[in-house]
DNA sequence: TCTTGACTTGGACAATGTCCAATGTAGGAT
DNA sequence: ATCCTACATTGGACATTGTCCAAGTCAAGA
């Protein structure tokens, strides 16, 4: 994730402290957190960051194509840093674990060229939702 | 949707004045508004009807089964009346329409079971997205 | 080290949704 | 036809998530 910062800082961007702490929150795998969460996160580490450049500096790595904006629920929009690797997600119903999950086959071959209205179809999201392992046993 | 009325009836649903225009607003193909969307044209047929029973409605339908939510943007929730038939939705990047799709084969089948991570997987839903005809041309 | 334009901040505001106490009413019972 | 009452509706306060802006701050090139 520290390569993001370079190729960020190639691109023009200024490397503040605030950038490079959202930077860190957001480095690992399977990391979806919601802005606020971010937030919080980032706060252990720079207490003074305001929700505001939060909100700015991720809005700015999702224009930039380097993490990806994920609303699995009409609640609070998820940030997913593995934005160059294709997958879908597996989201548990109940507790809104998600996982990054990878299928077979191209989903956008699977709508015919009648179903796309004219439409220049550019992109595919596939969502799963089911129970996950803690909760199905837990209770 | 009248049929829906009745068998709403039948589940012991009290018919009032304000379900019954929820009702007809969502009536229709293709329909996909969003709550207040609901409200301002429920308004139009009874003027009283407050946003909050808009939403208790809306969210009835949902857990009856007779209503899909569907969020695909961060924003409002939409409500889809298609539930009984198996779609999915093709959503213009641009103005934000949204067409109701059928796809070939079952979504479903694509995730195999080493990428399920011991979820029980009930439910899938696949969005497309993409310019609309109307806005490749318009602007 | 200086300068400057980009960045950050806090707080007001907007959009969407939830909750609740008071009031109204659908539909069964009489 | 009328009454009862449990269920439905209302309006407004509140919660959550996100956006905007004017004023102050700072990274990084000169």
């Amino acid at each position: 994730m520290s390569d993001l910062l370079e190729r960020l800082r190639g691109r023009g961007w200024r490397l503040t402290a605030q950038r490079r702490v959202v930077a860190e929150v957001l480095d690992g795998e399977h990391v979806h957190y919601t802005a606020d969460e971010v937030h919080a996160r980032a706060s252990e580490h720079l207490p003074e960051i305001s929700r505001a450049t939060v909100y700015n500096t991720l809005g700015e790595l999702v224009s930039l194509g380097e993490v990806l904006e994920v609303s699995t629920d009409g609640r609070a929009k998820r940030y997913d840093p593995n934005a160059h690797h294709d997958h879908q997600h597996l989201v548990c119903s109940r507790c809104g674990t998600i996982r990054d999950v990878h299928v077979h086959g191209d989903p956008l071959s699977a709508l015919p060229e009648p179903e796309r209205y004219g439409f220049q179809v550019s992109e595919v999201t596939v969502t799963y939702r089911g129970i996950c392992p803690d909760c199905t046993s837990g209770s």
